[in-house]
DNA sequence: CTCCGCCCTGACGTATACGTCAAGCAACTC
DNA sequence: GAGTTGCTTGACGTATACGTCAGGGCGGAG
């Protein structure tokens, strides 16, 4: 919430926030976010210590949440995110490996998404026959 | 695999199953079919202690599979599996049960399938963007 | 009769994804 | 300068979803 627009102008790519900052803005808890640097998703910079997050962290770890919501586990999220960074390197292996993993992602998520229909399908038959029946109880 | 036309005709609504043969069906093991019992998602008949599984089982675990692999949790499946069964038992209370529950449910869902889509443009992108600096390369 | 295969019930182990203290440092407030 | 707040790093606890023995029973093949 309140992402861009937030301080009007600038306050962009130079923006930074604390872990708590961070996590709130994206409903985890701190513990999450240092859990998930543990696994190596996240790589913040310190300062004397502390954690500080950049605009490329804020993303990164929006990819990590919105993976998790459609029920990715961390370590796929983990090569997931390394598509990203891998993408500008433009070795032909990198290439080569980048163009196979997005496409076994984009093969096994579009499958996901058609048991998500087919579930879709009969909750719908579900929820309209219940419907149905209420209704002419009532009429 | 080979569900239908297994043994011609007939064969349907009186078959049965052993413990492993319905898990092999499947592509589970014994121990999870046993577990999801444990967890009240599935309640098999039994002969002289071992589990005999109808057709009706056999659905409820077709189920189960499908809605795991969209990420749902067992806790969540049960009430899931709890919505085929009381459709039609017709009380008011009931149906509206029923009602809200399957709307819950398949707001759920959409939400999860647009997040699917969200993350499939992603993958689409990087995916052509890989594809194009191949082919810059050979070009 | 013994072995083989499949079934059963515990009971304990494991991977994932965090939550929950505990103990301590640093800065700001009163 | 004491307290509050927020950060740090372990270390241990917890829920989910099984895997993996351990120990034992039943039925058919040889």
């Amino acid at each position: 919430m309140a992402d861009d627009a937030t301080m009007s102008k600038r306050a962009d790519a130079d923006t930074l926030w604390s872990i708590s900052e961070l996590a709130n803005a994206f409903g985890v808890t701190p513990r999450t976010v240092r859990f998930y640097e543990s696994k190596g998703l996240l790589t913040p910079q310190r300062v004397g210590g502390q954690r500080v997050y950049t605009k490329t962290d804020r993303k990164r770890l929006s990819l990590i949440v919105r993976a998790k919501a459609i029920g990715s586990k961390l370590a796929d999220i983990k090569t997931f995110l390394e598509l990203y960074g891998r993408e500008g390197e433009g070795r032909a292996r990198q290439l080569h490996f980048v163009i196979a993993r997005t496409a076994d992602e984009i093969a096994k998520l579009e499958a996901k998404r058609d048991q998500i229909d087919a579930t879709l399908n009969e909750l719908h038959v579900i929820h309209e026959g219940a419907r149905r029946r209420l209704a002419q109880r009532a009429g």
